[in-house]
DNA sequence: CCTCCACAGGAAGCCGGGGGAC
DNA sequence: GTCCCCCGGCTTCCTGTGGAGG
């Protein structure tokens, strides 16, 4: 019943991207002048998980690079390189200027003039969950840089935004902003009948149960497209075409595997608070700390909790209520 | 109203790992 | 091998805030 799985992984760069092409366009008509060597704003995309700002992204600047043979770009994420450092690193990376740069033993001034000196092609880089960034100083390096354009991609802007100092505060204010919202049940209908076209055979899957799928999504692509993939493979097993029982068993299951994805990216402390946190309704500081600082051999600091929790609450794995003395973490 | 305390998060410094230079 | 340097994770120290309780 599958043909190609490839289409049926959410992280899959499809050809021609179904809907939103409003924002492809705003995006492309944003980055031009850069192309054409000009100086050119930044773009912040921003919206919910799973509503297509990475795939946008990606996409966009491959069709730019197809009708542009002078242009460099480089995919950042902010999660895994989230350091001064690193992200610095990883920019000069994608212009092969790394070669002589040693993890250990280059002071970070050299890659800052390295990349200050940069006068190739024109430069577009995405950072993608750019809140994750552990400080903002990059940006402003990143913004002084000839020939460089952003664009960054978060979940929630304004939470970046406060912790921008005036400089870069002046000089990102005229980002274009390019707003994602959850996908309607037509359009995820839409984006899977593409899929289900390229990975499935034909009449494995009706449109209504596409639509069943949409609807159970609640507008997220990645559950989405997830949750044909595991209904597709349940029915592959036992029948030639999905069954509606196969779609019931699915959403959760593709719940469970993003949520295991992100799970995965976490280190052992920061795993065992996240099952704490979801093992209870609502939990203190103080409670937590005790009950984690019982369960690992060598407990971190409360400050280093303090980071952790930030984290988990950025990704969204778990949530936070209040401030200060009495706030309460618990599970999203 | 005042003091105490739980809690958040910034700043600075420590230290272990790992690679280059010699 | 040994010395030196750098990064990044971590701790330590600290300040600010606001609810609880005298």
């Amino acid at each position: 019943m599958i043909t190609d799985a490839r289409v049926l992984d959410p992280e899959f760069l499809p050809n021609d991207v179904v809907q939103r092409d409003a924002e492809i366009n705003l995006l492309s008509s944003v980055l031009r002048p850069a192309v054409e060597g000009n100086p050119s704003d930044s773009a912040v995309l921003h919206g919910p998980s799973g509503t297509g700002k990475t795939c946008i992204a990606q996409y966009t600047l491959d069709k730019l690079h197809q009708s542009t043979l002078e242009l460099n770009t480089q995919y950042v994420n902010c999660w895994e390189d989230h350091s001064h450092f690193s992200v610095l690193y990883r920019i000069l990376d994608g212009l092969d200027k790394t070669l002589d740069i040693h993890r250990q033993s280059t002071p970070q001034e050299v890659l800052l003039d390295r990349l200050h000196d940069y006068d190739g092609p024109p430069y577009i880089i995405i950072l993608d969950e750019a809140d994750q960034l552990d400080t903002t100083d990059v940006l402003y390096e990143l913004v002084r840089t000839r020939k460089l354009s952003m664009i960054l991609i978060a979940n929630d802007p304004d939470v970046m935004y406060t912790r921008f100092d005036d400089r870069l505060d002046s000089r990102l204010r005229t980002a274009t902003r390019i707003e994602f919202d959850a996908y309607s049940i037509d359009a995820l209908t839409a984006i899977l009948e593409d899929r289900a076209r390229w990975g499935l055979h034909p009449d494995a899957v009706t449109t209504e149960q596409l639509q069943w799928i949409a609807d159970a999504a609640v507008g997220d692509a990645r559950v989405a497209i997830g949750t044909l993939r595991q209904a597709a493979q349940r029915a592959d097993r036992e029948s030639e075409t999905i069954l509606d029982e196969h779609l019931e068993a699915a959403v959760p299951e593709a719940k469970a595997e993003i949520k295991q994805k992100n799970i995965s990216r976490l280190t052992r402390d920061q795993r065992v608070l996240y099952n704490i946190i979801t093992d209870t309704d609502s939990i203190s500081m103080g409670d937590l700390y005790d009950q984690y600082s019982a369960e690992v051999e060598n407990p971190k600091t409360k400050r280093m909790v303090r980071n952790y929790l930030q984290k988990l609450t950025h990704y969204n794995l778990i949530e936070s209520i209040g401030e200060h003395r009495g706030r309460r973490y618990q599970p999203v």
